[in-house]
RNA sequence: GACCCCAUCGUCUAGGCAGGUCCAGGACACCAGGUUUUCAUCCUGGUAACACGGGUUCGAAUCCCGUUGGGGUCGCCA
């Protein structure tokens, strides 16, 4: 069985659950989250692919708490829900729902079904628990068509009678999530793939209420280099946990939506109006994807790139505050710009950038050895020293006129002259155009710097 | 174990539903070269895949069957 040649041909040997026309009612989707941690990355890429759906139609994206797990649940799930929703810019268009506020309903729906005898109590499990009432499965095979797997089918005997309603009186998963569903006008169903066996239940329960179906699209897993779901020992697992490495936001909006779908083309870097536009449940691919860190690195680096120099320097500002630097705005522009190709992630400005803001940054002793372990070197060094404290002004351009003339009147490569200095005014063999940098640095630290080097006992 | 799902470069994928234009295209990563004072960016090139076996067909990555492998589900969790 090949991908999704087969079930997109299929899909028209099937009865369909809703006439054709659904597309062009009021789709409704949901992200329906249990709050009991943070939220998993295979979740948030579910709640996108339910936010692009519904824009992409027109329709409206909502938020269910299922919270009615309430030894499991906390606020502060909650609370990391809704931050993490808000800073991808997953907003729902209405209030959340609080799963554990509508019970009523739920109750009221076991009711029916006790009643149109769908349902029926019993003492099941260890004696001692008190009666549940449990969902009579009907006797014939069930089936309902995919939007992304195709048809599929479970046979009567494969399916058992299960709980709606706990011995304590409270409604279980399958219960609540139904009649919820029912109740916000859920049309499209999008969530993991972990879910379709359960939807047989369901599909079972929507029929028993006399509800119309919603369609459903199981979405694949995320799994690590192993195969296997994606989980906190493979380092970030969370949103929070991205965002607090220096993921923007975009960026890992942007890699996950094409973790499992693909425009058709070969586009890459996509704004969120092309993915709304092209967005389809017919392009999600069917297998699990392998969560690849180093390509969402790229895409971040991309997009960090293409942030306008204004939001670069804020968000760098923020991070230097957090590291103790307060850097001068006018000053740090000019050293957020200089950096721009170098910069993957924001937050690699402190390590990356420490010596423009501080004389206490680090040292690369490897490069000090190589570049001024030499008495020549130093030598040069002092040389180059003198051609720039004698620089008529300290512009990028003038202390590239007399290095340069100096290398020619020494016959030798300038690069004899930008070594050494470089690692005398940055400690780093690595970094932005030399001149660039001393001239944002300013004379009187790159000479300090440099008199320090030259005074530094040779290796 | 039972039931179900899945299978194209190392990874994400295009192509598969309408079989030939695919000795399989793009991206990440990797390798080489170029640009450059370094690093990064950028540019150029390269290595690298249709899981296997049958079948249908003049022709199969594409259709069918099977095998193998991987995954999911079998709770008074969600």
């Amino acid at each position: 069985m090949t991908g999704g040649g087969g079930r997109r041909k299929m899909r028209f040997q099937q009865i369909e659950q809703q006439p054709e026309q659904v597309i062009s009612m009021t789709v409704r989707t949901r992200f329906a989250p249990s709050p009991t941690g943070q939220v998993h990355i295979g979740n948030i890429r579910a709640a996108i692919y339910n936010w692009l759906f519904a824009r992409h139609h027109g329709g409206r994206f909502l938020l269910r708490i299922e919270d009615t797990d309430r030894v499991r649940s906390t606020d502060e799930a909650v609370q990391a829900v809704l931050e993490a929703l808000t800073w991808l810019g997953l907003e729902a268009d209405e209030p959340p729902v609080y799963q554990s506020r509508q019970q009523a309903a739920h109750r009221a729906a076991a009711e029916q079904l006790l009643s149109s005898g769908r349902a029926y109590r019993a003492a099941k499990g260890e004696a001692g628990q008190g009666e549940v009432v449990l969902f009579r499965m009907p006797d014939h095979a069930l089936e309902f068509t995919d939007e992304i797997k195709g048809p599929l089918r479970k046979a009567a005997a494969d399916m058992q009678d299960f709980v709606l309603v706990r011995s304590d009186g409270t409604p279980v998963f399958h219960l609540a999530n139904v009649v919820d569903d029912v109740a916000m006008g859920i049309t499209h169903v999008i969530r993991g793939d972990d879910h379709i066996e359960n939807t047989y239940r369901h599909v079972a329960l929507y029929q028993a209420l006399g509800a119309p179906l919603p369609r459903f699209a199981h979405l694949p897993m995320i799994v690590n280099a192993q195969g296997k779901p994606y989980s906190k020992r493979d380092g970030a697992a969370y949103v929070g946990d991205f965002r607090s490495r220096g993921f923007l936001a975009d960026a890992l909006f942007n890699y996950l939506v094409l973790l499992g779908w693909s425009p058709g083309d070969d586009r890459e870097i996509m704004s969120r109006a092309e993915m709304i536009a092209d967005f389809s449940l017919e392009r999600v691919q069917s297998k699990a994807a392998q969560f690849d860190e180093r390509k969402l690195a790229w895409f971040n680096g991309q997009y960090v790139r293409a942030l306008p120099l204004a939001t670069r320097v804020a968000a760098c500002a923020d991070v230097l505050r957090a590291h103790g630097i307060e850097a001068e705005p006018t000053y740090l522009a000019q050293v957020v710009d200089l950096l721009a190709e170098r910069l993957q992630f924001i937050t690699d400005i402190p390590t990356q950038a420490a010596y423009f803001f501080t004389e206490d940054y680090p040292v690369d002793a490897k490069a000090v050895r190589k570049r001024l372990g030499t008495a020549e070197a130093r030598e040069r060094l002092a040389e180059a020293r003198a051609a720039l404290a004698a620089a008529p002004g300290f512009t990028a351009p003038e202390l590239e006129e007399v290095v340069r003339e100096l290398a020619e009147r020494r016959a030798v490569s300038v690069g004899v002259y930008i070594h050494p200095l470089r690692v005398a005014a940055s400690g780093s063999a690595a970094g932005p155009g030399l001149f660039d940098m001393l001239a944002v640095l300013g004379r009187e630290r790159v000479l300090a710097r440099v008199d320090r080097s030259l005074a530094e006992p040779s290796a």
